[in-house]
DNA sequence: GGGGCGGACTAAATCGTTTTAGCATGCTAG
DNA sequence: CTAGCATGCTAAAACGATTTAGTCCGCCCC
């Protein structure tokens, strides 16, 4: 039946080198590339074109295996169909996890996205700013990356450590967490709870503290000020290996041990410095939980590997990030002058066996 | 010194609505956008214009904050600089690792990539890989992700299955990871040592067990069947969680006393498994390393958290995905008919606390 | 018989570049 | 005096689509 040679892989790659393009598709009915456009694009204006030929377009169009070049299509319309993403590195899990998300629903929606890791270089950054206006992307979704200025692309940030006009925010509900976390340990009987607060330049720090001590008044918990220990983190603005944040995690456990006073639980700022902190205490002859509960927050892959596994706060990752990408898809839909200034996100309590009631309780 | 400039942000983009284009840059001059673009490129052609003339385009073109547009230079390039990443989930430590290689070494060399995740789903590979096609990528990296037919486009495979003509295979050496790991274990002082297997549907599995078989020969060790254990990694075909690894690790530690069989050390599949047996070791009052020596492959994050820390084979991931990148681009430049079936990577062995000597050994 | 109209298309401009093929102009050599 | 040849540029045709503004034809109706 197919007319004039039926060479098509089951790609729907021609056998021949190059690919179709519209004006074959036209060429071979015999009609111009604006109605083989018109009807493959269902174009409104495609209303004239009776059905019949409607269905010759498409079929040959199937039968040469025509696609459309995206690249071709991009330059006239003046959409690409793409975002970009900047974050510090792909392969760190909390970017990963985001990542995953926002790669799920721009896929879904048809979109895809170029990705650029700055190494938390600011220089970089600019210039990979640079690079993805260059190639046209229509908006911006910034992962654990701060920006100084106002940015000529809608942009929707994910753990953005500043509010920047325009661009919408996605954070965790810190009340909740904080709800969650110390709600789960007074709820066992912990009265004497121990702290690590994130190192002072990291924007979630001041907001998850001021949710804790919230939380605490509403459960009638006391914060004793000698037991909350700051994480330095290692010199200001750079990112802290997973390895100084154990060892930290580890001396600061040493140290609440040090410090003579009596608690019952520890609430730490991320699972890493749980992890350093719970081996600290276990080498000093305290067991977990019998002795001492362990909270901790993110619940990276290994929070579930420990002995025993952590209890923690988990941040939905991916979840964030599809809602960053969903935001940015609305704003560049709609006429979008109604774009939240945060989007917050509910994270869960993942209880293992790190917590337990408080020593002399049962 | 930067002349004139009237008005244009930080960002190079001009305060008015729409960008400069060539065309605006040329009027600007009061040339033709021809000139403009040779000189912009400094295309061979430009030789004829004298230098004054150059510098002045230049200035000009800084000066109005113009920026190429990159849609309609792939267009008429017939090169987008860009490729097509195929990976079954990206917030996966393997992907997210060797996805970390592939963006360093292409943004380096001034490409971009686009990425899908195809969760294991055959359909959604070709759907995506269609994609991929019309968007016009120049070539193909699969990460762990089996292909059926032969590309239509150049590619490289990171843990490919299968051997696919002019797909080239970027695996790791298996002979020189069982080398150092059984190395390792032989010059502690281990003759009895266990195995896990991985899963018969991994292409790793077979090779990596032939090179341990001839590791194990050339260092005078016997291997006793009774002592190695196949993962099953639950269905055919199905992606196993990390919970379900740990969880087999576990059972299979125990499976490994129950035998009665004496040993003193073992080398996991996957440090996820071997996390999960040094558990059921130590819950069964064996200590690690003093009792039985525990060695893991692949180096997760969680690997450094265990207590004691795992001793394993480092994938070194971020180099093979700069490989696999930089052959791409490889093939993409060069005439390229020389482009090796396989290249082969380097593991490492990373020594920490759960290898030592042999009880009674000292 | 011609004005109006709906139906079925299409010519040509456009998106922003790159690239091929030339066009003036002036100077030199024969 | 003019053919030949640099020199310094430019016109116009791509690239592969989309979209605006028609065209052409037949028919109906007065």
């Amino acid at each position: 039946m197919s007319p004039a040679r039926g060479n098509r892989t089951p790609g729907g790659e021609p056998k021949s080198g190059r690919p179709v393009r519209l004006k074959d598709v036209a060429a071979h009915l015999g009609l111009s590339p604006t109605t083989v456009s018109l009807v493959m694009n269902r174009s409104p204006a495609a209303k004239g074109i009776p059905p019949e030929t409607q269905d010759r377009v498409r079929a040959a169009a199937e039968e040469l295996g025509y696609r459309p070049n995206f690249i071709a299509r991009s330059l006239r319309r003046q959409r690409t169909f793409a975002v970009g993403v900047l974050l510090p590195e792909i392969s760190e899990g909390y970017a990963a996890g985001v990542l995953g998300g926002i790669e799920d629903q721009l896929l879904r929606e048809g979109y895809f996205y170029l990705v650029a890791g700055h190494h938390s270089k600011p220089d970089l950054f600019d210039d990979y700013l640079q690079l993805l206006t260059e190639r046209s992307v229509e908006g911006l979704i910034l992962v654990n990356t701060p920006i100084e200025q106002a940015l000529a692309l809608p942009a929707v940030a994910v753990a953005g450590h500043r509010e920047i006009e325009g661009v919408t925010n996605v954070v965790i509900d810190h009340e909740m967490a904080a709800r969650l976390a110390l709600g789960h340990l007074a709820e066992l009987g912990h009265r004497r709870i121990a702290f690590f607060k994130g190192h002072a330049h990291s924007a979630d720090t001041e907001s998850r503290w001021q949710a804790i001590v919230a939380a605490s008044a509403d459960l009638g918990l006391e914060i004793d000020p000698r037991l909350t220990l700051q994480l330095s983190g290692g010199p200001a603005g750079e990112q802290f290996s997973p390895e100084e944040g154990y060892r930290e995690g580890h001396i600061f456990g040493q140290k609440l041990l040090a410090v003579g006073v009596p608690f019952t639980a520890l609430f730490a700022f991320n699972d890493i410095s749980a992890i350093g902190a719970m081996r600290a205490l276990t080498e000093n002859g305290l067991r977990i939980p019998d002795d001492v509960s362990v909270v901790g927050f993110d619940d990276i892959l290994s929070a579930a590997f420990q002995n025993p596994s952590l209890t923690t706060m988990r941040q939905p990752l991916h979840e964030m990030g599809r809602r960053a990408a969903a935001e940015l898809l609305r704003k560049l839909s709609a006429s979008g002058e109604d774009s939240p200034a945060a989007i917050t996100i509910e994270p869960t309590l993942v209880v293992r066996n790190s917590t337990g009631p408080p020593p002399g309780d049962g």
